[in-house]
DNA sequence: TGACAACTGATACTAGGTCTCACTACACTG
DNA sequence: CAGTGTAGTGAGACCTAGTATCAGTTGTCA
């Protein structure tokens, strides 16, 4: 099953209509790079090679936002302190984000916990939630030879 | 010598000019509780008990980015995903946030270092940052029969 | 077929922030 | 002490990301 199924389906198990307009949406955001804006898929469906109608700016921030509380998509912080989106892989999970290409890997080997038990113990807080995101250079941009491959 | 004094210093370290519309950010910014945003500061300038002239919104941000630039302010990211600033402690730190009152306290045993390593051979990154912040609920927002002290 | 709810898109609005530009106020130089 | 150049200022236009409103459209089910 492919991954535009997938998230018909679950849509359509949440009991959400899966109209043209979310459609359009969902194959714009398929087709963006590791991170996006939602502008980008604006722009996406505009493209002048799509013969379909636009969708309404409004249309996009709210599937966008469907899409988040559908886990389909997660927010990523960038480190210049602006947030995109980016097609979520299931759970919980961190971003691991190249400075350079903008590639991302996700991870979920998330050693906080201990870390996160100790401050609890410490700050006598409930601690209930964690945002971790960590930038770097990626092996293919620190190779001076090759141009990078600009993921985005 | 105070924390006003501190800063002055440093702006004028830095070759910055110490005015009386950066003087009015300034005090407002100590004014503030734990967290806050630049309107919450311009707001304070323009409190009607202060006999002083008000700041330019324009003023306002360029200070405040001033001020993230000498590591005066910092960043945080609170658990809905809006950026608010907060005064800096120095160094490399985190927060830990209570979601109730808006309590923060930074922390700087950052035992994410073992996990940054072992991510970066996994992965084959060069890691050169990271950010984290942790969120729940203080010791007095659990005691069901005090009000919480709302910090901000 | 009708009725109702979900959805849409245009548009206005908000928050947070930058840009521009004419003006002001420092601080150095002669 | 006057002149001058530069840093800083404030008003206001503008920008980006996102929400609210509302009349009109579409989909679904009885």
């Amino acid at each position: 099953m492919s991954d535009i199924d997938l998230i018909i389906q679950r849509l359509e198990l949440r009991g959400h209509r899966v109209t043209q307009s979310r459609r359009r949406v969902l194959d714009a955001v398929l087709a963006q790079p590791a991170h996006f804006t939602v502008d980008d898929v604006l722009r996406a469906t505009r493209a002048p090679r799509r013969r379909q109608p636009p969708v309404g700016r409004a249309t996009a921030f709210r599937t966008i936002r469907l899409l988040l509380d559908l886990n389909v998509l997660c927010r990523i912080l960038l480190d210049d302190g602006t947030l995109h989106y980016r097609l979520s892989t299931r759970g919980h999970h961190h971003h691991l984000v190249c400075r350079d290409c903008g590639r991302v890997e996700d991870f979920t080997q998330c050693d906080v916990e201990p870390l996160v038990r100790e401050l609890a113990e410490a700050m006598e807080y409930d601690i209930d939630a964690h945002w971790l995101e960590v930038y770097g250079r990626c092996r293919a941009c620190r190779q001076p030879t090759k141009e990078p491959a600009r993921v985005r």
